[in-house]
DNA sequence: TTTGCAATTGAGTCTAAGTTTCAACTACAA
DNA sequence: TTGTAGTTGAAACTTAGACTCAATTGCAAA
């Protein structure tokens, strides 16, 4: 099952609709690979000459989340920042000094993870795990 | 060395001012034992008598920040939330449904940064472990 | 002490990400 | 064909937080 297919089916199953503003988001969101923001769809699609609104943006963006193929990332900016789900699932060093983003996997995080929500009988659906301070080069310059 | 001390020798240092609205602002955010935010600040200060303008504050809190008595959590709305460092590290779950927040602490997370960060060579500050989900509760709603 | 000066403050203004509103439009099923 | 519910875009709105600036304050040198 490709993205189209799970979006729409995901779509189809609470009623909603595969719309063309839909699925422009849609390609332009996985046209990126690397993180990205809601700006970033806007001007793009543009760019392709399409256009889709501002609103359908971000309620698609919300709708691509819900349906599991977006994560939200978070990197102390004021807006946020959107990845694929695609992938070995990774986390982030973020560089307070210079914003660089430094992706990183472990494997303990995930049994971690499943310890914590058996002990609560939690049932999670993403998580964030971020470690902010200052890459290599901006150590230096502290 | 308590708040106090820690947070005027911390100002004194970048020739910076412990002046009696910061103070008043320490006071405040170590009044509240639980995660706050700005908004709630403000409040408890009018309640308590006296007056921080919102901007002293706002500076106020990027100064506790900095200096490593307090930490931003972010629980998905669209504002930050802030708790004290002190006492053991710990990390949340978040209930997407009705936003409650369970805290939890895991030892081995501090030696995956350890690791992470040494292999990076990467100079840590701060970190967010979050999971996203359903509290027992909710998940049965779902 | 006085004086000089940089740091600080608060009121108000501004910014911009994201949300809401609503009237027009569309897909689809009865 | 018609009814209905979902969708869209333009524009207005919201709001946390940042910025501006004139007035004030704290401190340290003279
Ligand atoms: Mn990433
Ligand atoms: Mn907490
Ligand atoms: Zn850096
Ligand atoms: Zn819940």
């Amino acid at each position: 099952m490709n993205k189209k297919e799970i979006f729409s089916s995901f779509l189809k199953l609470r009623g909603f609709r595969f719309t063309p503003q839909r699925e422009r988001v849609l390609e332009e969101a996985f046209s990126i690979h690397k993180h990205f923001e809601a700006e970033d769809l806007l001007v793009r699609i543009r760019q392709n000459g399409h256009r889709v609104s501002k609103a359908t943006i971000y309620r698609t963006l919300a709708l691509l989340i819900q349906c599991g193929l977006l994560r939200e990332v978070i990197f102390g900016e004021r807006h946020s920042h959107y990845e694929h789900t695609l992938g070995p699932k990774h986390h982030h060093l973020i560089c307070l000094r210079c914003g660089k983003i430094i992706e990183f996997t472990d494997e303990t995080i995930e049994r971690v993870q499943q310890r914590v929500c058996e002990k609560h009988r939690f049932e999670p659906s993403q998580r964030r795990f971020e470690i902010i301070g200052y890459c290599e080069n901006c150590a230096k310059h502290l």
